[in-house]
DNA sequence: CGCCGAGTTGAACTGAATCAAGAAACGTGG
DNA sequence: CCACGTTTCTTGATTCAGTTCAACTCGGCG
């Protein structure tokens, strides 16, 4: 629990009693492989901490799912958008092998906001790291191509192409699996 | 300005003395068609709100230019990553058409920030929203056609297909200039 | 052993890119 | 206020990346 400080620390100092109010909230939870952390039309009630693990984001389809993101060891992990609106969420998320995480409720959030700045600071902090994450890929998904974007994972995050099955990184990038293997042929 | 105000209560309720803490560091700003609101490779030094008028996000390139959003009337605007970062921007903001607007510098807000909770409170909603529509942005990429896309933005926006030129929204929607005419054409 | 999902490969098709040229709209100076 | 030049938009022909449909391979697992 102490790296989940110390990444915050990173933004912004604590107070450990501002640190004893959020933590004392964090709650443990363990999901097995292609475990549901939220389903579909849930209203996400959690923003979570990744101790071990992957998790997929997915917008489940008739013909086939479409990924369109994961989250890894060290990061957070939520529906964050029914997360903060409180609306149903319109997508998945799933463990991708067994995930280990420490999370805490949206109720128990917004005591931490009321009870000190700092809250409100990690929260503004937070929502300002997501939105520089979705800036990213806006810009990727309309300069970069197919085969651009594959490379970048690629560099980026090696392991994920050895732990990802083929199709969901394919989905990722917006193409199709027979797609990604012909480029991955292609390259290599 | 008191345009300004009313949206802000729609997610918090502000004293007198916050409001006044903030628009007291509101300062107004014209530009006229073609202005740069910021350059390439400078620091976002504001958020601004649209008091009338449209602005383009785009990132040069030596070909053409990649539009990648706008912002209208009503709303804020800024390079927000590099507002957030202090990084040099990667992108232009331009006036299409002249635009008039109110805006803080990165140094006001930062008290505001420090003078009140409402300060942050109002910082972490902007940062929420930015997020939220970045995420429904990167859905839309993924999943609709550029057809979808630009049927959406026509009838989310029927403003936007009269004042901006169709090459840039052919960019946004992520095709060329052609490929948008023949889109039109055949819908029509 | 046989099944099943994941990945690969092939062939035909399609939406959009590219190259190119002409038409329309736009603004600026005379 | 018109004339000219520039930019924007349209249209055509060709090329290309990726889709779709389909068949086959591989590896794990009941």
């Amino acid at each position: 629990m102490e790296k989940i400080r110390t990444l915050f620390e990173q933004q912004v100092s604590m107070s450990d009693h501002d640190w004893e109010s959020f933590s004392s909230k964090l709650v443990k939870a363990t999901y097995t492989s292609k475990g549901k952390i939220l389903n579909l039309g849930e209203v996400e009630n959690y923003l979570s901490f990744i101790v071990s693990g992957i998790i997929r984001y997915y917008v489940p389809g008739e013909e086939q799912d479409l990924t369109f993101g994961f989250s890894f060891e060290n990061e957070f992990a939520s529906a964050y958008d029914s997360f903060l609106t409180r609306n149903p969420s319109s997508y998945v998320l799933e463990a991708l092998g067994s995930v280990q995480l420490w999370r805490i409720s949206y109720e128990d959030l917004q005591t931490v906001y009321q009870e000190s700045t700092v809250g409100n600071i990690i929260g503004r902090n937070a929502a300002e790291g997501l939105f520089l994450k979705k800036s990213k890929r806006e810009l990727s998904l309309l300069k970069d191509s197919a085969e651009e974007r594959y490379l970048k994972i690629f560099s980026e995050r090696p392991e994920v192409i050895r732990e990802i099955p083929l199709k969901y990184i394919a989905s990722y990038i917006g193409i199709t699996p027979q797609a990604l293997s012909r480029i991955r042929k292609r390259i290599s």
